[in-house]
DNA sequence: GGGGGAAGGACCA
DNA sequence: TTCCTGGTCCTTCCCCC
């Protein structure tokens, strides 16, 4: 039954694969499988979830159909010529066959459940599942026989079994007894290795080695009943689920009346040795498979499930007839896709692998089908990893529907909270900060964001997941994101000696107080910069750049103090040198709170345009917005640069006998920036002192940094920025009247609401800056732009309309 | 063609 | 009424040499 179970029912019989019940699991063998679908069926159809289940499936199939037309088009040539290729790397693969160590894998049985029930043992005969009404992690094997397993949505459990108990989960119980369980693992192999909570794989070669000599006394153990009172409870308890225990050994009295059991030194007894030693433990029972690789011993923990051990012997017969019927589906990294995949070419069992390796290895990806060739060769991996290195940490969170925009970046703040002390547990820190996102249709959306520079803290974390959740809010705006779940995740993480300059550095860079023209002369004598002269006459730029430095230093600089920082968007004194203090200071300058001196919170300053946003455009569209194909990469970027070049040169129409200054400053973490697509010709780099900034081939921007998080650049172009050589797009549609930006009164000559919105946020964002710059330099009227730079960087575009290149430049210096 | 980042999935417990 | 969480790895796409 189990050979086929898994297959026959993904092979289509009228309902989802992916939804029908998967009884790939011990336990759940001679089901009544088409009653159980029913009724999974009947209790999810129309939901969201199934809905987007469907979907995937389509995908499947989709992916399954490019597939079979591939494989049509396959010739002869090419298929022996992959067949010679199969072959060589099999006798490869075969002469480094290793069939010398021992492995075990060990698997608790119903870990969570038999917890569960050791400590109310009134769940013994009931069937019952830990988890929740919407997600359970694993039922007894009473509630299997209903067809209730883990990752099955309680409500539809109860459904299959009405009486099904159903216990919330405790996890700190369970790290408890995985403790206790890890300490008889470690006599066996100290550098054994977890896979969770009540899984591990053990390297016993080492242990049967030492074993071999052991006295009688070591192999000993005393079936200990614990304290008296509790004796005559426990004997029914004990084993808690399952009263096969395979006890062969004589079982003899010791001279306290309690009975112990002799085990033997092979691996076999080993292994129940083991399994005896955490029963007595821990009152729970465990399973074990016993191979010459961990792929097989997994397979192998499975097969006397619960309570059971099996021994695949290590000789390449053995493992060859082993592997021969086995369902693909029962090995670990084949799951319900790959499994529909190869059964589409007829590919059910391990031994069809192997005979159908050559065209695999034309189908599939070269990772693919060597690891398929492993499988079919029955090889795995032969030595238990050390402690790899963690690659990410996360945390995600599921909710009912959340749309409100507070509320979405309140809890982004929370989640970004949570991993930054989870993250200072480990002492970890990441380079990439990724948003997950999962709205109520059930589609998941992630979204990235690298630095040049490992963070950790939650204001640094939030500074970037607020801008992903942002600029997700206003892709579909003004709809709402209809939330189910969001999580935050870090990765890409710096090694230990990464970690130590960042801090320094930057306080460096904020100290006004501190001679920082390292900074400035560093960039101006630049050497590619001189090797690449800039079209334009560039005698503005070494001499212009570090008298306004010399000039403001003389304004602003403070009597005294080293222990206050400048701003580098409000250019305040700010009177810490609390980086985290700093941090949300600039954090919300940055977010243009700062100014009214309110204690308006981000959120709710996000929220102010969108209102607006909204408002309009229901009244232009009705509320119906159609979305134009993504944008991608360099186009939107062009576009963007478009725009805010447009509204510079409208700003000046007419005017040409005034200079026009463009600042370009980037924040960003990327290695290349072609300035070629943004349109502009550098004349002057400034950059924070850790980055590394560089021009190659006349127009790309070499930017790296390994201490700062945020290596900001600016470039000064005495022409402004270049308009792109395609002119502004037609800026109104027909159908619409125009739209009136709420913030500047002005009738705006579009009604496409992305350019719309791009106005809008431009005024407000204008309005702010244009203040702080009146604060720190005088009133001059300033056009800004930010946007994401699509290869990873936060691109903000300045240009000062009538001023000298030199207030610019001064500005620039502050940054 | 290859390297690298981003996005999206597959898969696992 | 209600379909998780936290990981790893792989694939695909795109950009840039």
């Amino acid at each position: 039954a189990m050979a086929t179970g898994g297959t026959s029912s993904s092979s289509g019989e009228g309902f989802l694969s992916r939804m029908a019940l998967n009884d790939n699991k011990a336990g759940m063998e001679g089901l009544n499988r088409d009653k159980i679908n029913k009724i999974i069926m009947e209790s999810s159809k129309g939901s969201r979830f199934y809905e987007n289940e469907l979907k995937k499936e389509q995908q499947v199939n989709q992916r399954i159909e490019r597939m079979m037309l591939q494989k049509a088009h396959i010739t002869e040539q090419q298929l022996s010529k992959a067949q010679a290729q199969v072959e060589k790397m099999t006798s490869d693969l075969e002469r480094g066959r290793d069939l010398s160590r021992v492995i075990v894998h060990v698997d608790m049985d119903a870990f969570y459940a038999a917890v569960e029930t050791r400590d109310c043992p009134d769940l013994m005969d009931k069937p019952m599942a830990v988890g929740s009404m919407s997600m359970l992690s694993t039922s007894n094997y009473h509630a299997r026989k209903f067809g209730v397993r883990a990752a099955m949505p309680g409500f539809i459990a109860k459904k299959l079994c009405p009486n099904l108990v159903i216990v919330p989960i405790n996890f700190d119980k369970y790290r408890a007894v995985s403790a206790e369980v890890r300490e008889v693992f470690a006599d066996y192999d100290p550098h054994f290795l977890p896979m969770s909570l009540d899984e591990a794989y053990l390297d016993i070669s080492d242990h049967l080695e030492q074993r071999r000599g052991w006295p009688e006394a070591l192999r000993t153990h005393l079936e200990d009943h614990g304290g008296l009172q509790e004796t005559v409870e426990l004997e029914g308890l004990s084993p808690v689920l399952f009263e096969n225990s395979p006890s062969s050994s004589p079982c003899l009295q010791d001279a306290a009346g309690g009975e112990v059991e002799v085990f033997g030194t092979c691996a076999e007894e080993a292994v129940r040795e083991m399994r005896f030693r955490i029963e007595q433990k821990t009152s729970l029972t465990a399973s074990a498979g016993i191979a010459p690789n961990m792929m097989l011993a997994k397979v192998c923990s499975d097969k006397n499930k619960p309570n059971g051990q099996y021994r695949l012997p290590s000789n390449r017969q053995a493992v060859i007839d082993f592997i021969q019927d086995l369902p693909v589906r029962k090995i670990s990294g084949i799951g319900k896709v790959t499994e529909k995949m190869l059964g589409a070419l007829g590919i059910t069992s391990c031994s069809h692998l192997g005979q159908e390796m050559a065209l695999l290895a034309l189908l599939f990806s070269e990772t693919s089908w060597h690891h398929f060739l492993h499988i079919s060769m029955g090889l795995g991996s032969t030595h238990i990893e050390r402690d790899g290195e963690r690659k990410s940490m996360s945390t995600e969170r599921t909710f009912g529907e959340m749309g409100a925009l507070e509320e979405q970046f309140s809890l982004c703040r929370e989640l970004c909270q949570d991993l930054a002390q989870d993250l200072q547990k480990e002492a970890l820190k990441g380079k990439t900060v990724t948003l997950k996102l999962k709205n109520v249709n059930f589609e998941v959306k992630t979204r990235a964001w690298t630095l040049p520079c490992a963070v950790a803290t939650t204001e640094e974390l939030f500074a970037v997941a607020k801008d992903l959740l942002k600029t997700e809010i206003d892709n579909v705006s003004p709809q709402p994101l209809r939330l189910r779940l969001m999580g935050v995740r870090v990765s890409n993480f710096a090694s230990a000696d990464d970690k130590k300059p960042l801090q320094k550095s930057i306080v460096g860079f904020l100290h006004k107080k501190q001679t920082d023209s390292s900074s400035t002369s560093q960039i101006s004598s630049h050497k590619p910069v001189k090797e690449h002269p800039p079209k334009s006459p560039g005698q503005t730029q070494p001499s212009a750049c570090p008298s306004m430095v010399q000039q403001r230093q003389g304004q602003e600089e403070p009597e005294s103090g080293t222990d206050s920082l400048t701003c580098p968007v409000c250019f305040r004194e700010v009177n810490t040198t609390e980086l985290t203090v700093f941090n949300r200071h600039v954090d919300q300058c940055l977010s243009g709170v700062t100014m009214g001196q309110n204690n308006h919170t981000d959120t709710e300053l996000e929220r102010g345009p969108r209102v607006c946003e909204e408002e309009v455009e229901k009244e232009i569209t009705g509320g119906k917005r159609e979305e134009g194909p993504k944008e991608k990469g360099s186009e939107l970027l062009s576009r963007c640069m478009l725009d805010s070049v447009g509204l510079q040169l409208d700003s000046s129409a007419g005017d040409h006998t005034e200079s026009t200054t463009g600042l370009l400053l980037y924040e960003t973490s990327t290695a290349n920036i072609s300035l070629s697509t943004v349109g502009l010709n550098p004349v002057c780099l400034n950059t924070c002192p850790n980055g590394d900034v560089s021009i190659h081939r006349a127009n790309t921007l070499k930017v790296s940094s390994q201490s700062d998080p945020r290596v900001r650049v600016c470039l000064l172009s005495p022409g402004g920025p270049r308009p792109m050589t395609t002119p502004k797009p037609e800026s109104r549609d027909h159908r619409g009247p125009a739209l009136t930006c709420p913030v500047c009164q002005e009738t705006q000559d579009t009604n496409d609401l992305t350019l719309f919105n791009r106005h809008v946020d431009l005024c407000l964002n204008q309005e702010v800056l244009h203040d702080n710059m009146v604060k720190a330099q005088g009133p001059h009227p300033l056009m800004q732009y930010h946007a994401n730079w699509p290869h990873g960087g936060r691109l903000k575009m300045l240009a000062l309309k009538g001023q000298p290149p030199s207030t610019l430049c001064s500005y620039a210096q502050t940054l």
